[in-house]
DNA sequence: ACGGGGTTCTGACTGGCCGTCAGATTTTCG
DNA sequence: CGAAAATCTGACGGCCAGTCAGAACCCCGT
């Protein structure tokens, strides 16, 4: 259970590596932007950082042991998206609170978009160790949210139609995935406010109640 | 706007070289299915329809080339489930409807899972021509949803709150991705009926109100 | 049946990246 | 200061991408 960062075979490491380390998936992070998962070559990473292939795989089994580190990085930054889910909401004040939070989501999202398309990409053609990742990401939203659905069927805030933890995962599902939207949209018509809005009504409606 | 078959090199291929290619598609989509983008290797797609790299690469500028190909392909298939959507859904039977939709949904959904991952993700890294197939695939559902909602507006039967364009495409990221997450889904307690029921019923609200 | 001309296919090659290892270099600390 | 530990890297074998010249094949007219 120890938070130590520890190289390829294991060991743990000091603070010269840990520094190293960092820089390694700083430069994975920058050309995953640049130039997506498909063209990320291991050299490239290296002479972005100033060191050798060999100094890499040093601290990471292969290329994907790097982007599942950052993943996981990724993940913590979620974390904090859950304050914003809670029953308090209201009819009255869901679409200012469901807003809040789309927000938030919006730049969570827009600074590990790069991350979280090859997370989800790995995630969906069968990696356990992606799956594993994404999938404790999304659950304390999605319970977060299940526990929102909950109160309000018991409250006869919300209709007993929807199956909870289903219709939670599709609010988490439909974020996501316009927001992978977005820049598209945008190109077709839409803003980014009309983007967040109409999520964040559309969130508030199933949440909160009409 | 000929329909002829081209090699890498532009010429029209006669039938043999058309069968050839066909099982070089083939080919491209089982091993992608089985092992997905980032291990897809050229030789193994040879080595699979027993034909030498250089006659995958008379018909392909590159893997990607064959991949857009199949994701051009899967457009086609996506085209009937517009029939689906029109504005004659009404409260009364619009579960019953979305559920119809969402099931030829489902099945579209799991014959190109993984040609459609690839394309999403080369769309939102930025690829031009990935956008192009799938904006063009998802257009025609997103206008068809986007007039059912002018309609409930225009008849007072949904609230006139929602951008129509970006409700609706949010309803399609809300499928397609729900689709994504579905093995995870189910092995965290979810059931493809829940899912499907509960997509059913959010669409149906949205789309013909409740 | 045969030969010519176009079509389709491939062997063989270059260049570049992956991943590894033995050993060089730097840091730590007694 | 010197030895041990930690960190880094040059150099290499193996594999794949992508290209090209030419071989193999097929179709057609005679």
């Amino acid at each position: 259970m120890s938070n130590d960062l520890v190289a390829a075979d294991g060991r743990v490491i000091g603070s010269r590596a840990q520094a190293t380390r960092r820089r390694l998936l700083d430069a994975t992070a920058k050309l995953l932007g640049q130039q997506g998962v498909l063209d990320l070559r291991v050299v490239d990473i290296t002479r972005e950082v100033g060191t050798s292939p060999a100094t890499f795989y040093h601290y990471f089994r292969d290329a994907d042991a790097a982007i599942l580190a950052l993943a996981e990085e990724a993940t913590e930054d979620e974390m904090p998206l859950v304050g914003f889910l809670h029953p308090a909401w209201t009819p009255a004040d869901g679409t200012r609170r469901a807003t809040e939070f789309v927000d938030a989501f919006m730049g969570y999202w827009k600074s590990h978009a790069s991350v979280l398309r090859v997370r989800n990409l790995r995630a969906e053609e069968g990696d356990a160790r992606f799956r594993a990742v994404r999938s404790e990401a999304n659950l304390r939203i999605i319970a977060a949210m299940q526990a929102m659905i909950d109160d309000g069927v018991g409250s006869g805030r919300l209709a007993a139609t929807l199956d909870p933890f289903t219709t939670a995962a599709a609010l988490v599902a439909m974020i996501e995935r316009l927001l992978g939207y977005q820049a598209e949209m945008i190109r077709r018509g839409s803003s980014e406010n009309a983007i967040r809005d109409t999520l964040a009504t559309l969130l508030a409606r199933t949440l909160a109640g009409a």
